[in-house]
DNA sequence: GCAAATTTGTTCGTATGTATT
DNA sequence: CAATACATACGAACAAATTTG
């Protein structure tokens, strides 16, 4: 049984794409009404090829003026730290993280905290009964101006009574809050868990990062959960990042050199 | 603006899947005429609101039976072991790495292996000319008989020439190839970087995994490459995994417990 | 095993709305 | 304002897959 003619037509627009003929990064195809009479096809035929196509990031629509051809993206390559450098954490790195590469200015929101019920994951993952009093602290990371990350770090409001009082400020911690909640209170991390999920955006998120509402991109969820001595949860970082414009590093042992900023491309047999 | 009608059907039946008043786990939905009398609309109309439904994995479709409520997917947590536990590896965990969980019965298949030319990837990582002349091992990997994961490790051939000469056997290596490398050879990984990355499926993956055609489920790809003492190259293994029914976990320093396999739902702020 | 009924999949045609130039 | 191009919506017909009688 052969493909649907949508599919062939829209195989044979990758492969054009694909091999550099239709143009590459911003070259607008032809439209529909072209490819209707190119293909001998109805336009709402050539419609679903479209369809797919942008549904794997190689052309996008504008209203009115045309489908282009989507541009390679160069994407930001964040390096999770393995080792205990957690001394250098800031708050805007509670997610012990560094981006790679040169030219590339990150910035960061002041913190938006919130005094809140625990529900769910934050409930879960901090060992607290749902409806427990809460601090969330919420940021926004931006590399070149560009949406990149948003994280959210839950602590357990005993924190502040025992002392911790800078969790419920609105300002950045310069020292990093766990190195803070060390010299204020003696509360060492003596450990974390990471947790990496792929999920569809939510609302929020698909605002913040202006993702599709397709569902065409993804986000990388890290859930980073960290511990005290006694293996009682100290805080819980929930960091998201849009899939199509990140890729994480890792270190462990001896290893040489900068890694090259490089996309892996397709199957590798 | 109003959003389109297609949308309105969408969140309407999104909104009655979640809460449960149109079933769960492979109740049929009302069929497309019935939904086109419910809404006033086209049946096209329906349609469309359906595709979406679809692009976020909330219903699927079988042709000639009807639409169903998708099941909410138990996902496989994989542990990546951080530490230097890499005795302990088998050539079917020539990737470190542990599933998590109970009832949970994982099976691999025998290596499929292949001298070849290095390309893209192999070449870049091995830090070795296109052209060179390289090894690698490909195995299946399944859990409970589903499929799981795909992963070939790529090796410099002048390892084999060095008298590492079960690399080219198409068995399993018992002890893990990186241990047999060090007894055999006594060349030591030293150390390994690994990048996450996440991307659509390619048509052997899609295959393999039973993706479906339309880029809705990417995969994980995780590439490790090891370094020797000197920090040349040893071996490239390129792991991936459909993101649909894959999480990772990474622990660092104290951790308490075994984590529970949970989901993380949603926003959380 | 076959035929009918049901349901989704594909393709066409057409009309109108909305965004951009 | 007009022209162009994509977005939405309707209606219709037939194909393909599946279940049922």
């Amino acid at each position: 049984m052969p493909d649907p003619m949508w599919k062939q037509i829209a195989e044979d627009l990758r492969q054009k794409i694909e091999s550099g003929v239709l143009g590459s990064d911003g070259k607008p195809l032809p439209t529909e009404l072209e490819l209707q009479a190119d293909y001998s096809a109805s336009r709402n035929t050539v419609r679903d090829a479209i369809k797919w196509l942008v549904g794997r990031n190689l052309v996008y629509t504008r209203s009115g003026q045309g489908t282009f051809v989507a541009p390679k993206v160069d994407p930001f390559v964040t390096k999770l730290v393995a080792g205990s450098q957690s001394s250098a954490e800031g708050d805007s790195q509670a997610f012990t993280a560094e981006v790679l590469g040169l030219r590339r200015l990150p910035t960061v929101s002041l913190p938006r905290v919130e005094i809140l019920a625990a529900t769910g994951l934050p409930a879960r993952e901090l060992a607290v009964p749902r409806g427990t009093t809460v601090i969330s602290r919420h940021q926004q990371r931006y590399i070149d101006g560009v949406p990149y990350s948003r994280q959210t770090t839950f602590y357990p409001m005993h924190l502040v009574e025992r002392g911790a009082a800078r969790l419920i400020n609105a300002e950045d911690i310069r020292e990093g809050a766990v190195h803070y909640l060390e010299r204020e209170l003696g509360i060492r991390e003596a450990g974390w868990r990471d947790r990496f999920n792929v999920r569809l955006p939510d609302q929020d998120e698909g605002a913040f990062f202006s993702l599709p509402d397709d569902g065409r991109i993804p986000v990388f969820e890290i859930v980073r959960t960290g511990y005290d001595d006694s293996g009682i949860p100290l805080r819980v970082t929930v960091t998201t990042y849009p899939a199509d414009r990140n890729q994480f590093v890792m270190e462990f042992g001896r290893v040489p050199g900068v890694p090259a900023s490089d996309r892996s491309e397709g199957s590798h047999e």
